[in-house]
Parts: C-alpha cells; sequence; structure tokens
DNA sequence: TTGAAAGCGCTAACAG
DNA sequence: CTGTTAGCGCTTTCAA
C-alpha cells in the first residue's frame, strides 16, 4: 500500500478541517471559492488520493461490479467484457471480470468470492438457467446479457430472431431451395429465437418446414464437422443451404464440405452466427450475423449503474440489432 | 452492501469478545479448542463473512492486484488470463484485469484507477516498452509476461528462440530449402528472438542468411496477405519455406498463397507461432509452436505473491518450455 | 460557511 | 487463553 497522504495532512497544510476536505473532494456544497482553492491546491500538491478502503467502508458501498463470463477465450465474450471496461472507466466502479470456463463449481466459487468483497451488482454473461447461489445469498442488481435465465428482471440480447430470419432470407435470394438449420442442441432462448427468425423466413417464402431440415449439433468445429460428413454420407446433399447457429459450427461446415469435394457457394450456401473474427478469415470468408457488443456493454451498464445508484429494481428487457455481414459463402458477386 | 453481521455479533452470540473472534477467524493461536467451536459456531449460523473494505482499511493491504492485458479479445493473452484466475482463485487475492486495447491513453487511465485502489501488485501482459506511469508513482511489485520491458525484475515468458528453432528445423526437415522469415516489424524481444530460433537453425544445417530471407510485416491477417501476394508477383516464388512469427501472419500467408494457386504443403511450407485455435480450423490446419499459458500463469502468480506476502523484491527471468504443433502445412504424412 | 466528533468493522498491541 | 481498547481514513450529523 502506498503511503500517500491522508485527508487530515490535506486539512493540515490547507488550514481547515478534515470535514471541509471531504466536502470539497466530494463536489458538496458548503464552502467559499476560496477554501475550495485553498483545498485543491493542498491535494495537488501532496498528490492525495482518497484511500478508498476507507471510503467503502464508511459509505457502505463497495463500488464494485462483479462480471461473470463463461469463457473470456471466446471472441464474443471478450468484445463484451472490453466494451464493459470501456464504459466503466471513466466512472468510479471496478469491474471483476470472473471466467468460469463453463465450470459450474468454479463460478460458484468466483461468485462466493464476489459476494465476500460485497459487490454492488453483477454483470452475468450468458450463464447458466438460474444464477442460483447469487439470489440465494444476496439481493444485489444483476443485469443479464445474451441469455435469458428463469426469473431474470433485466436482460440485454441481440435480435436474436431477427438474425435467424436475415440469414435465411438471405439464403433465399441466393436462390437456396433447401435450407436446413444446424443449431446448438441447448434451449436456450438464444437458439430457440434464432432458429424462430429460421421459420419466419421458411414461411415468408411459403417454403414447408420438415424435420429432416433441422440438425442438432454441439456448437463445436469438430462436432459440426463430423456432422456434416455424417449426414451427407448418410443422406447425400440433400439441402442448397445451411444455417448454423453459431460461427464455429458454420465453419466446422464449410470445412468439411470442402474436404468432401463440395463447392461453397456453388453447391451449397453458408450463414453462421457471431462475426467471431475466424469467419473473416477463413476459404471461402462467411457471411455471418453479427452483433453489437458495444450496444449491449453500454445498455447493461447504464441499467445496472441506474439501478444501483436509485436503488430501485429495473425492470427491462433491451433487444439490439444486429446486422447481416454477406461474405463469400452465401453470394459469388 | 448486504446487511450482514459484524465481528461484534458473532462474539455476542459466542459469548467472548471480539478479539477472540478476530483470532479464530484468522487461524491465529491463542484460544482454545472448545472457544474455537463456539465461535465457528456463531459464524456459521449466522452466515458471517468479515467485512472486506475494514479488514483492507485496517491492514493497509487491498488483496488487490492488476492485470494489465494489450488485447482481451486475443486468444493467447485471455488464455494466459484464465490461467491467472485460476491460480488466484483459492487465495485471498482479487484480480483487477485491465484491458488496454493496445491504447496507451487508455492504459494510462487504467493504471491511475488501479493506484487509487492501492493494488498490492501488477502483472504486465506484454505491454509497452517501459510501463513509465507505475513504476513512477508507486513502488509495488511488477511482474512482465511476455515481453521484456526495460529495467524489469521479473520476467515470466515463452522460449522463444526454441520456438523459432523448432519451427525452421520442421521446415528443413520436411525438404525446405529456401525458407523465409516474415516479422513482426516492432522491436520488441519476442520477436527478436524467435529471429534468433530461425538463424540457428539455418546455420546448423549450413544454410546461409541473406537479406531477400526476412520480409517484415504487420502482424495481421490482412497485411500479410498483402504481403505474400505483392512478393510473389514482384519476385516471384522464390522460397519453398516461410516461417511466420505469429498465427495471424501465418493464416493470411496461407490464404493469399492459395489464392495465387500455390499449394501447401506441396509448393510452400508454412509454420506459425501461438497455436490459437484458428490455426487448427484453418484449411489445412497450421503447423505452428505452443506457448504453455498455464505454466506461464501459474509463474508469474506464484513470483508476485512471494513478493508481495515477503516484501523482498524479486528478480528473476524464467523461460518456459514451447511445444511444436506439426499439422498439414508442413508434412502431409 | 465551517468544525468537532462519532463511528463504519476490523486487527493488533497490551493487559490480565 | 482471553478481553479491552486504540485507531486505520473517511463521511456525515450536529452545532456553531
Amino acid at each position: 500500500m502506498s503511503d500517500s497522504k491522508s485527508i487530515f495532512d490535506i486539512a493540515k497544510k490547507a488550514n481547515v478541517s478534515i470535514a471541509t476536505v471531504s466536502r470539497v473532494i466530494n463536489g458538496q456544497k458548503g464552502y467559499s471559492e476560496k477554501t475550495k482553492q485553498k483545498v485543491m491546491d493542498a491535494v495537488k500538491e501532496c498528490g492525495y488520493r482518497p484511500n478508498a478502503n476507507a471510503v467503502r467502508l464508511r459509505t457502505c458501498k463497495s463500488f464494485c461490479i462483479g462480471v461473470l463470463v463463461p469463457d473470456i477465450t471466446n471472441e464474443f465474450f471478450a468484445k463484451i467484457v472490453r466494451e464493459l471496461e470501456n464504459f466503466f472507466i471513466g466512472l468510479k466502479y471496478t469491474l471483476i471480470i470472473c471466467d468460469s470456463n463453463e465450470d459450474i463449481e468454479k463460478e460458484n466459487l468466483q461468485i462466493n468470492k464476489l459476494l465476500n468483497l460485497d459487490i454492488d451488482g453483477i454483470i452475468y454473461i450468458s450463464g447458466q438457467e438460474q444464477l442460483g447461489n447469487i439470489k440465494k445469498i444476496s439481493s444485489i442488481p444483476v443485469v443479464y446479457i445474451d441469455r435469458r435465465p428463469q426469473n431474470a428482471n433485466v436482460l440485454i440480447r441481440s435480435d436474436n430472431e431477427r438474425g435467424g430470419y436475415l440469414a435465411v432470407r438471405e439464403l433465399i435470394n441466393d436462390g437456396c431451395k433447401k435450407i436446413i438449420i444446424a443449431r446448438d442442441p441447448r434451449n436456450v432462448s438464444t437458439i430457440i429465437e434464432r432458429k424462430n427468425g429460421y421459420l419466419r423466413a421458411l414461411s415468408e417464402s411459403a417454403i414447408p418446414f420438415n424435420a429432416d431440415m433441422e440438425v442438432i449439433c454441439r456448437p463445436d468445429y469438430d462436432s459440426a464437422k463430423k456432422m456434416i460428413e455424417n449426414l451427407i454420407s448418410e443422406q447425400g446433399c440433400y439441402f442448397d443451404g445451411i444455417f448454423c447457429t453459431c460461427d464455429m459450427m458454420a465453419l466446422g461446415v464449410l470445412n468439411g464440405l470442402t474436404d468432401m469435394q463440395y463447392k461453397v457457394p456453388e453447391d451449397v450456401k453458408i450463414v453462421g452466427f457471431d462475426n467471431i473474427s475466424i469467419s473473416k478469415f477463413c476459404s471461402p470468408p462467411m457471411t455471418t450475423v453479427s452483433q453489437d457488443t458495444k450496444l449491449i456493454a453500454q445498455n447493461a451498464g447504464r441499467v445496472l449503474l441506474k439501478e444501483i445508484e436509485t436503488g430501485v429494481p429495473a425492470q427491462t428487457e433491451i433487444k439490439i440489432p444486429v446486422e447481416l455481414k454477406v461474405r463469400k459463402t452465401t453470394s459469388k458477386k
């Protein structure tokens, strides 16, 4: 801990009481312009910075916000974290980033640690269906990002339904007649909504949906590659378009098709979801749906901050627009 | 802040003094087994958790460690962050992750915020040549990861020289006769060492190094792709092997070559560096040098912790072994 | 407009 | 083995 001056030193140097120093520092009313100057000068001269722990103890506020991330090595989540930091950097709150690596036990450890710090609020990104531990022990404000858990009061997330819709409309516009969806097996809100968008685009073009048009697949590269290879070797290539609920799956599908000598986009067109950077760098570059991480983070920060500072429980659900990034896995133009 | 009990409540309930409660909680000596039990029971019953801010104020320790990251969306750095969290999760320290997005101004803001928190130490990942701000204002322990800055006392990093050596030896073993190096323009220690490994592998096989074997290129996909396309259109494909100082460059080179109808690995073999996941998923999968993020993080944590707890300034440099991941951009086997 | 003083929850020195 | 007490640095009430 640095051996910095205390409020007493400033008071002495400025020839005022510590109460006055405190008032000036915190920008309250109740002092003359002259006094203010004296104090400010002393503060500057001493390089004085208030002791954060004393302030926290006294005010019963930690000015800390816990951020729970399921996977910090996932670029999408990392971007949200970055934008959250951008939002809070100028404010007096400190973010405590906690990566759970999708491990419930680890997440519970993290949550307990956060609780010990008496954090003022929590931002929970794409987590479990229920934030069991935290709501039981504490009643601090929680803002959810991405996935809708049970009993969420505040949820910030992309317009997944529209994302799915845009993706599939692009395939339809490009001439696809038989479009399948490769979806993450989890029944989480994000995935369900994306599928709903897929269905809407189909029905809008009067394309019927059959059971053989939905393929369940774990959302990683290897699973998707294997899935597409199995599918084709068993049933042949009975489709000309495929919408994948995330980019990693889309990439596995792309490479699987290429390995089996199918041409993308000539034989099959593909659209992914997330716009992770790998989707720009694969060959051909992937058409995908981009989520606005900055807007997501800003909204989450804004709503949480308001709830913390006003003490009024928020109750809101914010849908952030998505954008279709057209690249080479759909149109050849 | 939660309305939790204080040490007084526990003392009352257990019929002892607050000093005794404190002793038990902190696992010190000086109480009977019976007393201990009484206290523990009361703690449990009340769900008592010590007020972190009171402890910090009283002990003049924040139990916070700042982690400065240049780019949290970079998978390599994100993995180090994850492993740092794994290291500290069971300990009483809290990590404050700060992404600077490679922006000096933002980094300075972050550092000032950290200083206001009276953090106990800093882990500085792959940062600027000089950690100017922090060393000037404060004298807390700093551990550097990856890059060697000026005046570093503690540096943890991969064996970059050996990484470069392994990469190039692989190319040589695969029959390459003319191996060029595409390197990041920055004269940072990591890059210089990787090039030294390249040179050692060449000289070991008595391959002379000429100026036309070194190409400078910014370490991103687009720059690398453009670089390789320009190089070949101007000078032809005068090489049969290329070592790139990072995977993103290697990927740009791979796709550039493929676009120009060269075959990898038949015409040109490529090795990258970092083993980011994209290197597994590109086509063909990239041979690359893998860094052990877990060991890097553990060593950084261990050394910093020791310095914080003993107060003895550390002075050490630890080299973490690297591993060559052979994939399809070199051997066809 | 200002100052004196209480007290946030805790640790540790000292006394017994 | 246990208790009393001072005080960490700050905010805030109350009095002037």
